[in-house]
DNA sequence: AGGGGGGAGTGACTTTGGTCACTGCCCCCT
DNA sequence: AGGGGGCAGTGACCAAAGTCACTCCCCCCT
């Protein structure tokens, strides 16, 4: 049973590097929950109870307008802590989060964690480290929203996911979409519907081939040209 | 000298309650520089030399697109700090920062930073704190830009002045624009002629009165119903 | 007085984003 | 086999955002 939660603790960043005997103090003090996919863990405005880590799964960060729209804020895959800041600054969950998958969640109170990181200085270093990654990746997340369009979003989202997964092939590089056009307008800020069009747009001007959802890259240096200006 | 710096350390949240001692010693370690109006301190992607804090004026920190708009990520007045994270990261500054006003800046080497947090660990915790209100600062602006449209972003901005800074009279509540429709524009991720055209439908619409940088509101009830639901 | 510069207003237009309402597909269920 | 449900594609719109090109105004400079 500890061995699981000791192994996922290591593999934070948070944790990483503590010794045996913190690591057992830890692990004491920290609870397993189980959630199936789509439920959610916490809403927006929910009192923080607690900082969750990932164990496995991927859990996603979103707002959600008052419309219906969804915005996601980050996804957090196996390793990765979140909820860090309410857990110090003692507001509420600016944002909620559903799993994405099922998944495996380790909690830990959020007076534990405090008295924690008391404790260990250096772990409050840590947060400091982490939260600075996610604070770049929000500034990101506005860079894009101010300043590209849905088209170019779209773009740089399958550039991405062809340097992280693609795999090459004498027609191009194979990569798949690994949700529904929804999550994925969820993803980028806008609605399905624009996804489908621009990607219906974007083979017509062929830089790619679509079927369903496995996507095929013609056009690379195409492409990366589209991705910064309209031409 | 040192008791300028000093009334300013006392005034910035971080570093608000160190005893007589600390603060000498923080004291010495401090730099102060003077920029003008419109000057930058550094541009994005610069490497994180230290961090700041406000003495007077007012610091913008923003994101500059390739096609030159410009987006505000946050408004530093006296008493706040910023750049707080790159140095614990130890990553290049995420956005440029430049004189709104006129300022006097105090100035901390990563360094000396650094280890100043690692002897006085409360510090840390404040870090944490400052950055969870940047953190939902950021998240506000992320919503904003997807979920709402320039008209209502720019109401709110109105009704946020109001609130802040308005004046009661019998014939609305009288508030004053501060910056250009420029620099309004840059706020509220959009363009100069958006900010201006939208102002003169909602004074043609009867929610407001505008005469250059004066602005009366008429209709605050209509306006905070008109922020949410686009009718 | 004349000129220059920054800020602001606006008409005309294009592009992008988003909505609505359908249709069709696939897969699973019983 | 027949029906749902979720997902995807698309046509027809409409509204918001943004661009371009001016004009006007005010203030400051010498």
């Amino acid at each position: 049973m500890n061995e699981i939660v000791e192994k996922v603790l290591r593999k934070t960043p948070l944790f990483a590097n503590l010794t045996q005997k913190e690591m057992d103090a830890l692990a004491a003090r920290v609870s397993t929950r189980h959630f199936g996919k789509g439920e959610q863990l916490f809403g927006e405005g929910d009192a923080c109870t607690g900082l969750f880590l990932v164990a496995s799964g991927k859990i996603r960060i979103f707002k959600l307008s008052a419309a219906g729209r969804e915005q996601v804020l980050a996804v957090e895959g196996p390793g990765s802590s979140f909820a860090e800041l309410p857990v110090f600054d003692g507001g509420n969950y600016p944002a909620a989060a559903s799993a994405l998958e099922d998944a495996e969640v380790l909690f830990i109170s959020r007076k534990e964690f405090q008295n924690f990181c008391r404790e260990h200085p250096e772990v409050a270093l840590k947060v400091i480290a982490v939260v600075g990654g996610r604070l770049r990746r929000l500034v990101g997340i506005i860079e894009e929203l101010s300043f590209t369009t849905v088209r170019q979003r779209l773009i740089s989202f399958i550039l991405r996911l062809a340097q992280a997964s693609g795999t090459h092939s004498k027609d191009g590089i194979h990569v798949e979409l690994t949700k529904s056009h929804q999550d994925l307008a969820a993803d980028l800020g806008t609605v399905r519907e624009l996804v489908s069009r621009n990607l219906s747009r974007l083979q017509a001007e062929g830089f790619l081939e679509v079927d369903g959802r496995k996507i095929v890259v013609k056009d690379l240096a195409g492409l990366k040209a589209e991705q910064t200006s309209p031409e």
